[in-house]
DNA sequence: TGCCGACTTCGTGTCGACAATAAAAATACA
DNA sequence: TGTATTTTTATTGTCGACACGAAGTCGGCA
């Protein structure tokens, strides 16, 4: 589909920074799906892309590898993940637990300079919406939830949740062109209710909030899933 | 403390293998406290340890870090991650989730043969027990709630179950010296009890028997903690 | 004698090259 | 013409060496 041209060089890096800026740049690229799951990842073109030798470049494979967000086959290729459909039951059973757990604590154990922050990406999120910028409200609800997840100050949660995030962000990005706008208003509703009950401490409330946002956006994309399923199965043979 | 003496060579590693004999074998020696926090790890001294390179060596290091085991300070040096005992709420709060939600999940999806590994693992804890070896137990236990997580089939709380439990091994390795056996013994059983919920698929019932196991463990790790700290408060000035 | 700056040293970050391995291509054979 | 075997090729895994950066060290100056 994308090609994958678009391969500037980044000459200087400041010793030390070379990994983590060929980290970073995957990593996005491969969320937002700019290398497609399953495509072969280069080291020498990589390398000769960022100008760098293969030693650093190997090293960020490496901790994409951990993350898995790429997969080394020992001795012969390393290729983007594929997007796991037989594992989405997991992933959605933890990405709800994680939704609740990480809003309950916000509520318990959020600052008052945390609400702001929340609320700031709100409006970003509100806009990207009213924008219709549907990449846009992608990232923008990651980034209020993750902010969510650190006000509840817990680093396990967080990074767990984090990942869980990442990888709904490639699932969504697949389905993207199939979203209308109604469910979307519906989030922004459900985020303003959900940031009330933090502010209040109300945590039980706060968790009943996030479990039925996490069931809405499970079961919007399993729609999306088993339409696409339905497509395939109408396919003359 | 235990001196780090024992560096043996091994010289020989099939193509491919070396990066992740070494990941294992530090991981090992991390975990058991053979590496004392904050010490330092050195590349050349491992790469004439393990008869590699540094290049192999470094990714190693790299995963490592990528798990938290190690802390990498930027063109400096890197160290065995430090016991960090202020974030130690975070983690017992962390664990306790995991210990239910894997054991539920077991309840919920095993299969048969699960139960065939997670006995074994019990009868190997138990005879640790019995026979007062404390690493043993530390060791075994873990190696049983994994077996139980695995049977509960959902990767994500497993891997991050495991990583915490290999975490909660390093904590209780610092204070395995003031175990006595009484805790222990109690624990066999509620594992068994765990088990036997496991099999009647009761899932309320082993949530339930997992929180309490939970807070056995936590609060006797706790009280450790405090009993050390009170030592020290009562050091002479 | 105490503080500031150049120098030395040690270890990491990066590089280019070589060796091994597995897939693909080419060849031989039935 | 199809299949088994050898050869080629591409890419990874590993190596030894160099270069940069940060501590610690030493000497100069007030």
């Amino acid at each position: 589909m994308a090609e994958r041209d678009d391969t500037e060089k980044q000459p200087v890096h400041k010793r030390g920074y070379g990994v983590s800026t060929v980290y970073e740049t995957l990593r996005n690229e491969i969320i937002e799906l700019k290398l497609a799951p399953g495509s072969p990842v280069d080291e020498q073109q990589l390398s000769d892309r960022f100008a760098l030798s293969r030693t650093p470049i190997r090293e960020a494979l490496v901790r994409l590898a951990a993350e898995g967000l790429i997969t080394t086959l020992t001795n012969r290729t390393t290729i983007v993940s594929n997007i796991d459909f037989l594992g989405l039951g997991e992933f959605f059973d933890a990405l709800t637990l994680m939704y609740r757990v990480t809003t309950r604590l916000a509520a318990a154990n959020h600052q008052a300079s945390d609400i702001d922050g929340i609320r700031a990406l709100q409006l970003q999120f509100q806009t990207a919406v009213e924008a219709r910028d549907v990449l846009g409200m992608i990232a923008t609800n990651r980034d209020f939830h993750v902010a969510i997840a650190e006000a509840g100050r817990n680093r396990y949660y967080t990074d767990l949740f984090t990942r869980l995030l990442d990888q709904g962000r490639r699932i969504l990005r697949l389905y993207y062109s199939s979203f209308n706008d109604v469910l979307p208003r519906q989030y922004v509703g459900e985020h303003e209710d959900m940031i009330q009950a933090i502010i209040n401490r109300d945590i039980d409330g706060a968790d009943k909030l996030a479990a039925a946002h996490a069931d809405q956006i499970v079961s919007q994309i399993r729609s999306y899933i088993t339409a696409d399923n339905r497509q395939t199965a109408r396919l003359p043979l």
